[in-house]
DNA sequence: GCAAAAGTGTTATCCCTACACCCATGA
DNA sequence: TCATGGGTGTAGGGATAACACTTTTGC
């Protein structure tokens, strides 16, 4: 089977950036790359689009072929289309970003052994493709879109505490935030709701639960 | 000639929303389609991506077969890719918009009877494909970044005055600003710097002449 | 001399920041 | 009772917003 067309067309890929925070640190999900080019390296996990199925859909099919996810966060970032960025073919990439809650549990990259693998932002290996490039314009997106929006709630379970809320902005920020001030802007923004539940985590006061008020959604502030 | 695959690849196209500021309005740039689909109907500029060229080479090709401007700010605005937003044959277009200055000498579409002209976006015809959808979140963008980059100093020609940028300011966003205000905070900027010379334009003081440090630049503020 | 746009300072308000102690719990 | 993280208020400083009159020119 063999498709013509009367001019050249480029073949069409999506790429993912799969943020997720693990061990207290921002993680990217790469696959090890099983047949060349270059085999054996990292890289984005992506797919070529099918011409029935939309961008979006694209990605969240390759979203959950690689991690079993569905439902979660995701947002297009940005189009790749240097003419030699893959030795094969023109090949245009639409990248997405998705960002992963905490506590969704087990996600196929927990295994090793598969060639899927979660990576700290601080310890990348050398990336396959401009996979670099995309990797770098998405953290760069996450850390711009923490300061005006909501998206941070994205990374956290159906309910969390503030001071959980706080950690994930710290790590994201990479520097320490004022906890008053911190929870005076959160519950100012009125995006948050107590639960009536509360968190026990050891010999402490236990912690107020909270949810968001538009879960799936990401709300613009400021 | 024909171009064979294994398997079906879409067609890839740039489409461009092109700003200027005419007539003391924002405009777009829309021509006629001259053969089908949309026969007739406006639509943005735009066409297909060569194989040999960069997305955004192809979108500088198409703003200058259809303007005679080059150089000019043009930034990825998003991809669409709705399976069915092309009666032909999936189409993913990269979307990209453009600014021009003010003072560009008369770019082509001044002749209305080519099938090219500007149009106020108050008062948009009916638009082919998805094009609606495009021209909105190009102008959302736009809006978007004066707040927080020089943007607005893209449509300027090479000097200008501070009150002349203030009404793009006040054009875009639809509101008047407080002029002490405003020249307050771009003087603070640093980003212009006085020419030295003035402008005379009839029976008032003559307004001093700025222009921009980084002309070719878009710096982020704030 | 008058009409028309250019140019200029001060004050009040609000928001952001910095900062330290008490509370509830488990061991 | 002690160690641990949860939870709370206030005062000072800096940025923003509001506001009106003088200057320079062409006619």
């Amino acid at each position: 089977m063999s498709y013509s067309y009367d001019y050249p067309h480029p073949a069409v890929t999506t790429d993912i950036v799969i943020f997720t925070i693990r061990q207290d640190q921002l993680k990217v999900l790469l696959i090890k790359r099983a047949r060349p080019p270059f085999q054996g390296e990292w890289a984005l996990p992506g797919g070529f689009v099918n011409l029935d199925e939309s961008l979006e859909e694209g990605a969240r099919r390759e979203l959950e072929e690689e991690t079993g996810v569905s439902g979660v966060y995701l947002e297009q970032l940005y189009t790749f289309g240097r003419p030699d960025r893959d030795p094969r073919e023109r090949v245009i990439t639409v990248a997405y970003y998705a960002l992963i809650p905490t506590d969704t549990v087990e996600i196929r990259a927990a295994s090793d052994a598969e060639g899927v693998s979660w990576f700290s932002l601080r310890e990348l290996p050398e990336l396959a493709f401009d996979h670099k490039e995309i990797l770098a314009l998405a953290h760069q997106r996450l850390v711009a879109k923490l300061d005006y929006s909501t998206i941070a709630f994205q990374f956290m379970p159906t309910s969390f505490t503030l001071s959980e809320l706080q950690q994930v902005y710290e790590l994201i920020l990479g520097e320490e935030l004022d906890k008053r001030y911190f929870r005076k802007r959160i519950l100012s923004l009125g995006l948050v709701k107590e639960t009536g539940k509360e968190k026990k985590a050891g010999a402490h006061r236990p912690a107020k639960l909270y949810r968001s008020i538009h879960p799936d959604r990401v709300d613009v502030i400021k």
